[in-house]
DNA sequence: ATTATAAAGTGTAAATGCAACACTTTTCTG
DNA sequence: CAGAAAAGTGTTGCATTTACACTTTATAAT
């Protein structure tokens, strides 16, 4: 038997990516969500996705394709889960791997977010989406939620510069639930790795607030020996 | 644009799933593996994997793969991610979705595994596996012991009534540290989906050890309101 | 029959972590 | 200069978790 026999008696799916953007304003998550003027399901919701195209990998394809609708690369940006029964795509059989991304929501390209005709939808505002996007969200949002405890990813929602406030409204907005203030600020004030910049921000109070920045490599530190 | 158009422009690929599948045995973790008497990758340690087929979700690709081995259905089982990246196998490109699968160790089909020239091999023994296996095998590791301690999945690992005795020391294996016996004896009495079953089980002890059983009816039911 | 053995089973006290709670400071605006 | 609006700051009680050692029971060996 020749070596490729082995593959090819077996049959090829599609595989997609579909993206859960995940963006913080007014002290609520947002998603970045299409208003697909484009078929199939064109005129419904739906998350922004893509095909995986030869020679590029998951991740690669998941980046590419947030790229593509915000401009932006580097994002912090995890696997969800793959989502593979027949029929969950209605026109073909589609494999689709869901990742979530996270994205300072003042940075994106609003020129190409208007081309795809995209809106930053708030979570508790989100239509009904296509296929199974739904539960996509669902799943991410679980995932991001979970992540979000166990580390600070959050951050990334944030700008480089931020205020304790801005940090626990966003916490606020990930557990859904209000934080005391001073027991807040007690934990982060034992995370060495979030760090005041010296620099202070008055955008949002007379009195001023003092701007922390996250250390990455204070960060990493935490977990050498 | 003929509706199918939006799809073919796009490239296929092999779906594969790939399954680690725990059992426990004398106090320690142990993975199924297949000494593989089949190209590709003949003569190499590999989880046991398949090709998803035509009409076939992915979870019922990986329930057949892990029932072709072992005899095994209905258990209990979690996609832990999926791998894309060009190359990671050498043959051609397949994408592969990783399960984990809980096995309870007296009870799996020995003549099919013997078949198969699968091997229980304990945790600390593994050899290195193709491909990106390890890997998988890394992440499902840290997503079972994960979902252990958060809800009470080891107890697949065991048979349908067990001691507190084996249910301590499997839960030893799962987090890799010894654990105080009268402290996750007070753990357990509060977990009241957990119940005695009345019998004794002798052949561990002269004094006889109470056998317990998990209630899954009592456990949903701590969700209800 | 007695004793030795081997695992099962059982409670308390200290320490740590987590949650509740309210007032002062600062600066700008009117 | 008075008022407003957000920033900033500690202590105490409560609950959870951890540390820790002896008794009970049935069988096997003598």
């Amino acid at each position: 038997m020749a070596p490729q026999a082995y593959y090819s008696i077996h049959p090829k799916f599609h595989a997609a990516v579909d993206c859960i953007i995940f963006g913080f304003e007014e002290g609520e998550l947002s998603l970045l969500l299409l208003q697909r003027d484009f078929e199939p399901a064109k005129g419904q919701w739906s998350l922004m996705g893509g095909f995986v195209e030869e020679g590029e990998s998951l991740d690669d394809a998941a980046r590419r394709v947030v790229a593509e609708l915000t401009g932006l690369r580097d994002l912090y940006m995890r696997q969800v889960h793959t989502y593979g029964d027949p029929g969950r795509d209605p026109g073909e059989r589609v494999l689709s791997t869901a990742y979530y991304a996270l994205v300072d929501i003042k940075k994106y390209d609003h020129e190409l977010v208007k081309a795809h005709n995209a809106h930053w939808v708030k979570l508790n505002e989100i239509p009904h989406l296509i296929f199974d996007h739904d539960r996509m969200v669902q799943d991410a949002l679980r995932f991001m939620r979970y992540q979000a405890g166990v580390k600070p990813v959050g951050i990334n929602l944030l700008p480089e510069e931020f205020t304790l406030t801005q940090l626990q409204t966003l916490y606020e907005a990930i557990q859904g639930e209000a934080i005391d203030k001073r027991n807040f600020r007690k934990r982060i004030a034992a995370m060495d790795y979030i760090e005041k910049t010296g620099r202070i921000d008055k955008t949002s109070s007379r009195k001023g607030a003092a701007l922390y920045r996250f250390n990455q490599d204070k960060y990493d530190g935490n977990f050498k020996i």
